[in-house]
DNA sequence: TAGATTGTTAATCGATTAACAATC
DNA sequence: TAGATTGTTAATCGATTAACAATC
C-alpha cells in the first residue's frame, strides 16, 4: 500500500498489466493466477507478485487474482478513475492525430483544448476539438482546470511554451519535440522521443 | 569494439547521446569532456565513459572527446550511416503525421511508400509518398528493398499484418498499434506504446 | 482438509557509480 | 613535463528471480 519508491521501470510496467487485464476482460476470463498471466506477458511470475505487492495485496492465495478488480485497483494506481483533462500545443499533423486518439476518453483522459500560433488554424476545430491562438494560453489556463499539457511543435518553441505552461501551473507535460525540457522539479514530464525510438530500432536490426 | 551483450538501457541512451552531440555540433563546439557532457545531460560521467566504452575508446586521455567524430561514430553504432528504407502500414492520422517527419531523411531514414485498405486513399499521395492497396503488400516487398515497416492500424489488423510482414522477409517493426506483436525471434520490434505512456505520466502527476 | 497460489524474504544478477592507473 | 581526462577495474546499489512459509 505503500506508494513511495516506486522505481521507475514498475511505472512503466503497470500500463502494460492493464492492457493485459483489459483484454483477459474482454474474453470473459474472470481470474487469473500469476503463473498463467507470466505466460501470457512473457514476464517471470515473481516479477509480477513483487510489482503488485509494492501497491498492496490484490490477489488471494491458493485462487489467484480477479481479473476485474486488478483491473480497477491498476486503474485507480494510474489515476484513471478521474478525468485527466488535456490541452495540446501544435496543430501540426502530429497534434492532429493525438487529437483524434478519442480512446483515451475511454481511459480517463479528455482532450479540450488546442493552441496554435497559425492564425489560419485558429478558431477551427480539429476532430471536434476547438483551436485557439497560442497567445491566449495564460489566459485559458486561468479560467480552466487543465492537468496535462501535450507538446508537439519544434523543440526551440517548446522550451520556451513549457517555461509558459509550468508558470501558469501546469504540472505534467507529454512531450513530443527533440529536446529536453527543463522544468521544475515538481513538474511531471513524459517523453516521447520518436526518432530515438526509430534509431534504437535500427540498432537492434543491425545487431541481430 | 565488441558489440556483444549491450544492454537495452545502453542502447535506448545511445540515441540521445547522439542528439546532444548533435546540439554541440550546431553550437560549433569541437571539443567535449566527460565531465562537461555530463553537466548537460544530467547523467554521470561515469556512466558516460563506461556506455561508450562498450564500443570502442573514442576519447584521448587528457583531451576528451572530440564532438564530431563521436558523433559520427555513434551514428555508425546506430546504422545511420546507410539509409534505412521504411514503409508505413496505415494512412490514418498517425501514419500521416510520421510520413511528414521529413527529418527522419536526414538522419538516415527514407519513407518509401504507405499501404492502406481503404481504396478512396489509394492511389493518391500523403505528403509526396505514394498510397498503395494493402493488397499489393507482398508484391511490393517482393519488388523493393524495405528495412523497416510501421505499424499504426487497429490491434487485431495489425498483429496479421505483422505476420505478413515477417513473413515477406521484413525484419524490423516500428509498432505502435495497442498490442505486443508476435514475431519471430530474429525480427526487431520497436513498440511506441503511446497510450501507456500517458498513463505513466498521470501516474507520475498523481504521485508528485 | 489438501492443493494451489499468494505475499514476502533471501539470493542472484546486472547496472551504475566510484576510484585510479594509464596516457595523451 | 604537468595537468587533465580517459579507459577500466572494483565497489555499490538496485532490480530481478528464486524459494518457501503463510493462507485461502
Amino acid at each position: 500500500m505503500n506508494e513511495i519508491n516506486i522505481s521507475k521501470a514498475i511505472i512503466r510496467r503497470l500500463p502494460r498489466y492493464y492492457r493485459y487485464l483489459e483484454e483477459l476482460k474482454s474474453e470473459g476470463i474472470e481470474r487469473i493466477s500469476s503463473g498463467e498471466l507470466s505466460e501470457r506477458m512473457k514476464v517471470t511470475a515473481s516479477q509480477i507478485r513483487q510489482d503488485l505487492n509494492h501497491f498492496g495485496g490484490f490477489g488471494q492465495q491458493g485462487y489467484g487474482y480477479k481479473v476485474n478488480y486488478l483491473y480497477e485497483e491498476i486503474g485507480k494506481i494510474l489515476g484513471l478513475d478521474r478525468v485527466n483533462r488535456l490541452i495540446l500545443i501544435g496543430a501540426g499533423n502530429l497534434g492532429t492525430a493525438l487529437a483524434n486518439y478519442t480512446n483515451y476518453r475511454n481511459r480517463g483522459f479528455m482532450i479540450e483544448a488546442i493552441f496554435d500560433r497559425d492564425p489560419s488554424k485558429v478558431g477551427t476545430r480539429v476532430h471536434d476539438i476547438p483551436v485557439y491562438s497560442i497567445d491566449e494560453l495564460e489566459a485559458y489556463l486561468s479560467e480552466n482546470s487543465i492537468d496535462i499539457a501535450t507538446i508537439t511543435i519544434p523543440k526551440e518553441e517548446a522550451v520556451k511554451v513549457a517555461k509558459r505552461l509550468t508558470d501558469a501551473g501546469i504540472r505534467a507535460i507529454w512531450n513530443f519535440a527533440h529536446t529536453d525540457l527543463p522544468v521544475p522539479d515538481d513538474v511531471a514530464v513524459e517523453n516521447v522521443h520518436l526518432s530515438e525510438s526509430l534509431m534504437s530500432l535500427s540498432y537492434k536490426l543491425k545487431n541481430m
